[in-house]
DNA sequence: TAACATAAGTTGACTTTTTGAACTAATTAA
DNA sequence: TTAATTAGTTCAAAAAGTCAACTTATGTTA
């Protein structure tokens, strides 16, 4: 991570790899949305070493990703998820659709989204904003716009 | 990326992440998806150094997501995404999405999804699959099931 | 068609990152 | 109170990335 040029690119993806375009980054969001909160915990999933873990913990904190907060009852701190870093979930999610569907598959434990209440199957997919109606992937356009506004 | 023990670890995000989780390779990935072709071209756009592009390219084109072929009317060659690279648009336009709404904003370029034959905006959300509705995502349930099948 | 320019790499020295293992200081448990 | 666990820190070795120069093949221009 650290010193990448990516900010100089005014590109919202270049943007975002800048805060999580981090080998271990996304690996260690997956954990700390599926309710990991502590470093020795994500320290033992991961095996990334401790002290790469510290500093990338340290950078989420500031990029306000992570908050480090004391766990209830304990005077020993967790790290939690703030709204930004819950933000990334269908970015995830849509990798972790990608992965399953392009895994040999057959093998391997899969991410299954559902609808709360009713329990019915959610995937991530493209939206037409307007009405929330899904759109065929085959059938939208993508398109670079300079600085809007 | 290379010795990674992600694979290790049975998580369709950590086997995605094993193909795309390098620094350049997503930006790299935007590129071809846009347009972009040529090794030169490539080079330029990104900063990142020749050798480490032509390493980049050639695991790519193992991994499946792009072909190498001859440009046409050339005998020089370019890089071309397949299906499988192409099926990563979701997730890299959801990152999009997070890094627009996440970066001070009124700045910076956008990419704007829009329906191809009507214009209309579209965006990554979540949907139900039985009726290609989208789900609030406050209202949906994650859950990593083991060896389906 | 010679001469130059461009494209797509390759090579190797240097720098930056990551790892791994041991060490430390606080909590917590026995 | 002693031992174990947690959350780090430190530093040397290994791995990966950068930078600049070199090569080979293909195009372009005079």
């Amino acid at each position: 991570m650290t010193t990448r040029n990516y900010h100089r690119q005014d590109c919202p993806i270049a943007f975002a790899l800048s805060i999580v375009g981090d080998q271990w980054t996304v690996l260690l969001i997956r954990d700390v949305l599926s309710g990991v909160r502590r470093f020795e915990e994500l320290q033992k999933r991961l095996g990334v070493s401790r002290n790469l873990l510290t500093r990338r913990l340290k950078q989420l904190v500031t990029d306000g990703l992570l908050i480090r907060r004391q766990m209830p009852g304990s005077r020993r701190h967790a790290y939690w998820p703030t709204p930004k870093c819950m933000a990334l979930r269908p970015a995830i999610l849509a990798l972790a659709e990608w992965g399953q569907s392009w895994r040999g598959d057959a093998e391997g434990s899969r991410v299954e989204i559902t609808e709360t209440h009713s329990g019915k199957a959610v995937g991530v997919r493209f939206c037409r904003l307007e009405d929330g109606q899904e759109v065929n992937p085959e059938k939208i356009s993508v398109e670079r716009v300079a600085r809007s506004r």
